[in-house]
DNA sequence: CGATCTTGATTGACGTGTCAATCAGTTGGG
DNA sequence: CCCAACTGATTGACACGTCAATCAAGATCG
């Protein structure tokens, strides 16, 4: 399905092509791992920066953005912990900071008392309102207007390598009990 | 190999097609860059959390690193930035809390007594080369066992197109005067 | 029922990063 | 020489994230 490209190439030198553990990284590898650090790194601050002009954080518009695509604008604080795949501390923390600034409210759920429901205000939504399109902008200018189609299609394969390479671990991690 | 796929498709809807300026983001596009955020963050945070068994955050590493590979294992505090390519004030707070864990210390300079004299200590070299071998190893297993020969090649190429098309930018932001 | 376990959420401590302000030493022009 | 501008570095205030501890409301089972 997804490793289409490998799955038909001859079996040569490929770095899968013996025990994976045995190999040595290659200088050049290591090199392309630095600048994806770099890289990535220095988008996420040009857009961060960007967006802040619209004096919201990355952090606050993945939260403010959940909540308005969700039904009613408003979900329990460990629904929209995993629909961002947040942990719950930080997630608490950040609620709590926008909630001063009167992005977001929290309510008791009639249900059950240990549930918070956190809804936008009107004020969120008016904020994010205007800042999802500079920010669509930033993202189309930094990063889709750098990249050939034939590009992106290599960065999806490449992606989806990563996360498929990475996802057996972050399972074990979590099942087999913290640490 | 890898971008086969995109690569003999008809010529319809495809971002290249027209001016970037004018096009419109597409969705696979946007769920491109979002995929590249997830995952790039969650490398970053569990090579983070593998280089924490050994006492170091990946900015202590960087530090270490580039003291390590400096002249006489010193450097001055703004030749240090450089390198690394921080704020100064990050990394003089950062500077400060690793000074306080003896893992470097600051000397004021003979020549200017502006300067500060950046070193490592036996312990900060000592820790540091405990670090680096299970680092690599970490590297080695999350990022470059995931990838073929031919991914690697399209990801130094898409990470070179974006730096290119990134550091105009950055150049005008630092030379115009910070806004 | 009542002790205990589990779940949802919060808190405190601390490391980290950014921005704006500050400070001291150096330099250059009058 | 003296003052203004510049430079290297630091600081304080504050936002952000992680970890471990805590708390309160449900669920479970004797």
């Amino acid at each position: 399905m997804v490793g289409v490209s490998a799955s038909q190439a001859p079996d040569i030198d490929r770095p899968g092509a013996r025990p994976a553990a045995r190999r040595r990284m290659t200088s050049a590898e290591l090199a392309t791992w630095r600048s994806l650090l770099d890289t990535t790194g220095e988008l996420r601050r040009v857009l961060g920066a960007e967006l802040q002009e619209t004096n919201l954080s990355p952090a606050d518009y993945q939260v403010l953005l959940a909540l308005t695509e969700a039904d009613g604008k408003r979900m329990r604080s460990s629904e929209l912990a995993r629909t961002i795949d947040w942990e719950r501390s930080r997630l608490s923390h950040h609620l709590g900071r926008m909630e001063r600034r009167r992005l977001i409210r929290r309510d008791d759920s009639a249900t059950d008392s240990r549930d918070a429901e956190i809804s936008l205000t009107a004020e969120g939504a008016r904020v994010f309102r205007r800042a999802t399109a500079p920010h669509m902008r930033s993202i189309k200018r930094h990063f889709a207007d750098a990249l050939t189609p034939e590009q992106f299609a290599a960065l999806g394969d490449i992606l989806r390598s990563l996360e498929n390479h990475l996802h057996p671990y972050l399972m074990a991690r979590s099942e087999g009990g913290g640490r």
